[in-house]
RNA sequence: GGCCCGGUGGGAGAGUGGCUAUCCAGCGGACUGCAAAUCCGUUCACGCCGGUUCGAGUCCGGCCCGGGCCUCCA
């Protein structure tokens, strides 16, 4: 099966191929620890999860290598820790650990690894040298600054020319630039600034430097797949392309993948405007899985507009799912995997995730209509392996519908309309399900045989 | 100003030059004591104007509208 992904360097779609299909290597920006992730920040985790599921189901689970990085040193952060009136550390550290906690509910496979900044420090420092050492960088007044001048293609990812760069700029240009358009490699640190020592003073890195740094260190000169939001197209990967190729002298990365935002009627989710909705929040409403599955509903290239409705239709959709495989409890897997095939085939197309989801309600629409028993065993395997590639339907639909805790109350009470009903006293039996759905959120469900079946709404 | 991305039925959201996307909602039916779930059927669409074509949401051109980037950003 051929795998087909976007490009942004040549904006068009290509087969994507392997360097090595024994060693497949992933970078993806990760977070920077100074406050709770919100799902803009989310989206690309959960993209790129489906991406690297993809990725081990295609080339084999030990031969792909997936590398997403912690940004622990940056001005944000400085400013965050002062505000708080506290260190550096306790805010990298108490935001990282929310980070993996909400990632986690979200369904997100760890990556291989997953480096940090501060653990790197040597690295950049190596890696300014080899630029100053090759003329691409110089240092001025503590500062170290990447001359764009000196690259030939500079601007080729976001496609800005130099000129139109300096034209557009928003901000002040530092007086030490040699050029306008250079940026900061190294900067130095007041004494309550975070800061290491280095050849032009104590300081610290910028903030593109650490990728290039760390994704050399864990994946080579030269690697597969670079992804990241849109945001990041510029200056970040521009930037990052600058450092590492004119530092090596070679290619950097051969597909940039980046996914388009997430948007709150209609605008940019941000922190500086306030419209955010955090993962850490929106768990508070809605299982972690409905939260991933929102996210997927939209081609990663498109812009996701998030709403509560949305969030809504998505645990709802799960919900369907999840009925599907209940009513197939008893129904033994099959052994081929082939009703994914479909869904497989969607990924493949630039992770084409809205029309694999389709592809799943087709085959849970085949496990609730059938009773043919292979049909229904491979649309049962077929399920649950394109529930694996995109992070999805991993519980056991008992404990979706349930929770894991069963309250006595409840059993109870179903049992007693069960009395009720087959003694034909309909009023009572309509009191206790009008009971259960206001007191516990319980809709009850009657089957033909008599019995009956409740979950949560 | 330069560059980029969108505009699909009531909502979300795919897609192919001619044939049902899918989900939610609506309507009708089956099933049910009544429901719910499920199943069957079904209404509603491709921003505007031209062009290419036997035939275009689908290709081309122009326009309108929205969003984004141009050194904080996923």
């Amino acid at each position: 099966m051929a795998l087909t992904l976007y490009n942004t360097l040549s904006r068009s779609k290509q087969r994507f191929e392997p360097i090595d299909p024994g060693n497949v290597r992933l970078y993806v920006c990760g977070p920077t620890v100074y406050d709770h992730a919100h799902i803009g920040n989310a989206r690309p985790v959960v993209v790129f999860d489906v991406l690297y599921r993809l990725l081990r189901h295609v080339y084999g689970e030990g031969c792909v290598r997936y590398v997403r990085n912690i940004t622990d040193v940056d001005d944000k952060i400085i400013e965050a820790a002062r505000k708080a009136g506290e260190t550096i550390e306790a805010v990298t550290g108490r935001y990282t650990a929310a980070f993996h906690a909400d990632m986690k509910e979200l369904g997100a496979l760890p990556p291989d690894v997953e480096p940090r900044a501060t653990g790197h420090i040597a690295e950049m420092i190596a890696m300014i040298e080899r630029l100053i050492a090759k003329d691409h960088a110089y240092a001025a007044e503590g500062h170290v600054l990447f001359s764009v001048a000196t690259m030939a293609d500079y601007g080729r990812l976001s496609r800005h020319g130099r000129d139109e760069l300096v034209a557009g700029a928003r901000v002040e240009i530092a007086p030490y630039k040699r050029d306008p358009a250079d940026f900061v490699l190294w900067k130095p640190s007041d004494a309550d600034q975070p800061g290491w020592d280095s050849p032009w003073g104590r300081g610290r890195p910028g903030w593109h430097l650490e990728c290039s740094a760390m994704s050399k260190k864990h994946l080579g000169e030269t690697f597969d797949i670079h992804g990241g939001g849109q945001d990041l197209i510029f200056p970040h990967h521009e930037n990052e392309i600058a450092q590492s190729t004119c530092a090596h002298g070679k290619p950097f990365v051969g597909l940039w993948m980046h996914n388009g935002y997430v948007t709150v009627g209609g605008e940019k989710m941000s922190k500086s405007l306030g419209n955010f909705h955090t993962v850490h929040d929106l768990l508070e409403r809605a299982p972690g899985e409905a939260i991933r599955l929102s996210l997927l509903t939209a081609q990663y290239r498109q812009p996701l507009d998030f709403s509560l409705d949305g969030l809504d239709r998505a645990k709802s959709a799960l919900d369907r799912l999840y009925t599907a495989l209940a009513g197939a409890r008893d129904v033994v897997a099959a052994d081929d995997i082939a009703g994914a095939e479909p869904v497989v085939e969607a990924l493949s197309d630039d992770l084409n995730t809205p029309k694999a989801l389709a592809e799943m309600h087709a085959l849970a629409g085949t496990l609730n209509r059938s009773d043919d028993a292979r049909e229904r065993a491979r649309a049962k395997a077929g399920l649950l392996f394109a529930g694996g590639l995109l992070g999805l339907l991993g519980r056991d639909p008992e404990s979706w519908f349930k929770g894991d805790g069963v309250e006595e109350a409840i059993r109870t009470m179903v049992a007693d309309r069960r009395r009720a009903r087959s003694e034909k006293d309909f009023a009572e039996a309509d009191r206790i399900r009008d009971e259960l759905m206001r007191t516990h959120n319980v809709v009850v469900e009657d089957r033909p045989d008599g019995s009956s079946e409740w979950r949560r709404a």
